[in-house]
DNA sequence: CTTGAACCTCTAGTCGCTACAGGTATTACG
DNA sequence: CGTAATACCTGTAGCGACTAGAGGTTCAAG
């Protein structure tokens, strides 16, 4: 026996682990990453203990895949999964968690761009001598020759 | 003795691990961290074991901290402080260094901008109902209803 | 001399994967 | 049918750059 269900119509073909993550843009081990922190159901297996999963697997890896690539934390996406599983649910929260990572982007937007405006300038400045004279080492040593206002608010901030 | 020297002239006071931290604008926890993986050397301790930093390890850790807030690697920050520790050298390297990293943020700006304005686009074709007509989730299900032409370049790669 | 803040080391946790190691299952070919 | 290549399994450890906590010591002020 290949496969743990006989007489599957064509829509409820089973697929490996590897054809899922080709379909869905990811890798195995992030799959069976997701399922182990529960974003992804436990797959049923087949004899050989393998995973099999349909195309509502696809779907729900995609939706994943694409959040993520939004740049949504997985917790967020957890809970739009959530959202997305009940469809007669007003939208007002789907909303309100999109409109709050849209403020966050916008954030990292405003910082990063300010780093980019002073490293174009350090780098400008730079007159190609030595270090003694670099621009470009000056202002990272000393805060006052950067033309921001106040700090740029800490690495892990920026990126 | 309080401290491990004596007569030190005022440009030679110590301070503690707290104060460093302040004047530089991280936690101790951070600084014994830098000192731990090389970034900083190992500070001289006085009697009662604790270290004592001179008026040197603020400037070193300053700019540290401001080459990481302008979102350049730990390994990043070791090069530069190699090559600021010889002030004679030329600054070719300082510069390549620098540009390198200007192209990755304009590459992550570029990135995020795309986000933001498909965020934006999600958010506003939001007409309100529920989530079964909820654009939003729409959007994160199925990849052709975004404006995007390839994919957005996975999560990591956003921020 | 006592109290409380600051300091010490060591370990483990964060986030979102990714990469092994060491084994089993499936599949394609001859 | 046998074998070899590939895909899959579990479990654990690693990445980067810290951060947090436990459990203890030292310092500085009153």
């Amino acid at each position: 026996m290949k496969e743990h269900s006989p007489a599957l119509s064509p829509a409820e073909r089973y697929i490996g682990i590897g054809e899922l993550a080709r379909e869905s843009g990811c890798k195995p081990e992030t799959v069976r990453y997701y399922e182990r922190i529960g974003l992804l159901p436990s797959a049923p297996r087949n004899e050989g203990n393998q995973r099999r999963y349909t195309a509502s697997a696809v779907r729900r890896l995609t939706f994943i895949r694409h959040a993520r690539d939004f740049g949504f934390s997985v917790e967020a996406v957890r809970e739009l999964l959530q959202m997305a599983d009940y469809p007669a649910m007003p939208c007002e929260e789907v909303d309100t968690l999109a409109k709050h990572h849209l403020a966050e982007v916008e954030a990292r937007l405003a910082r990063l761009t300010a780093v980019r405006d002073e490293l174009q300038r350090m780098i400008n400045q730079c007159a190609g001598g030595n270090i003694g004279q670099c621009h470009i080492i000056d202002v990272l040593s000393d805060h006052r020759l950067c033309h921001q206002a106040g700090p740029h608010g800490g690495a892990d901030v920026i990126g």
